[in-house]
DNA sequence: TCAGAGGCTGACCGATCGGTCAGATCAGTG
DNA sequence: CACTGATCTGACCGATCGGTCAGCCTCTGA
């Protein structure tokens, strides 16, 4: 590691950051970084051995808190300890690394642009102001897109779920979840 | 070959979702799609205008009832129905369209295949287990999983919000929506 | 029998991808 | 002065991308 830490080391990671979170790790190309850093495609393999190695060194450090916490959990002594620490540890996680997370949602909002899903933003912002009752709050409205995003992310995982009990559940979900219950 | 196949037309779109949802959008190439199919590259083009237009019409359903939806929210006289008919109506096309969804996750399932990522996916089953209290309710653990993927997905969306109060609203979240809640 | 239409192919195109390489520039050191 | 190592560049490489095109094959109906 060179002593006058060379600062287009950093610029880099941030130019990557900010690319990989807008369209993707793979709509990302290492000429997109380099135009955004401001030098050439070679000098920023240059600083990394290639284009796998900028995400490894962007991850890192969320991975390892992430590991540690998976160590913690597996020491609590029974469920509910496990319970407590795993979901204090992992909302502390997501919150001090937002960024980091923000950009494994990959193509998902490039993808967003094409016309096929043209209006869908304004819909699914009217959607979350349904859901969150209209309400101004912050929690309230964080607790419906969390809900809205967790749903549209996973429901597809449960293939082997029969519609019904599906529903029932994500529904039973949603009541205990929001603010302003479901009447 | 040269059967006569009007059915290539079907296979190729379910040929394209199941790409789609294994790789990405971007990361699932013409050829692939061809190639899962049987057929040539040429003959996906000669079935499809271009890469888009069969993205398009593996959506536009779910996106056309999702639309209903939204102006079936907008009807409703009150804040209250409008929360009820937004919970009800999301949680139904969720389900229905649940294949169609999941291919919006893009790149993801193909992004925790890098070596960063080796061991993200068992931890992160641990993590469930615990979050659902270490039952084995098909109920419980479906709660765990879109609670998490849902904070996952958007933490990074509330760069605004404050990291004390985004840490509350996301801790009474998983307080209130998880079946055996935390003491 | 044969024209025409539908279905499909292989060859090809320009663009862009991740990555390599030889060499230019420059600061520091003896 | 000569030399060295770190930083960076432009030119280039093979592979692959989405997409085009001329033409082949098979079936159908007049």
């Amino acid at each position: 590691m060179a002593r006058p830490t060379p600062q287009t080391h950093d610029e880099i990671l941030a130019a990557a950051a900010r690319r990989f979170a807008a369209t993707g790790y793979r709509g990302t190309s290492l000429q997109d970084i380099a135009t955004e850093v401001g030098c050439s495609k070679a000098a920023v393999l240059y600083h990394f051995a290639n284009k796998e190695a900028i995400l490894t060194e962007l991850m890192a450090p969320a991975i390892e808190v992430f590991c540690s916490l998976d160590e913690r959990i597996a020491a609590q002594p029974g469920p509910a300890a496990a319970q407590r620490v795993a979901a204090e540890g992992f909302v502390d996680l997501a919150v001090r690394f937002r960024s980091e997370i923000a950009l494994l949602r990959g193509e998902f909002p490039e993808l967003l642009q094409q016309p096929v899903f043209a209006h869908i933003q304004q819909i699914s912002e009217r959607l979350i102001d349904a859901l969150a009752g209209q309400s101004e709050r912050a929690s309230a409205r964080i607790t419906a897109l969390v809900l809205l995003a967790g749903i549209a992310e996973t429901c597809g995982q449960f293939a082997d779920v029969p519609d019904q009990e599906l529903g029932d559940a994500l529904l039973g979900l949603l009541r205990r979840a929001l603010e302003s219950p479901i009447h």
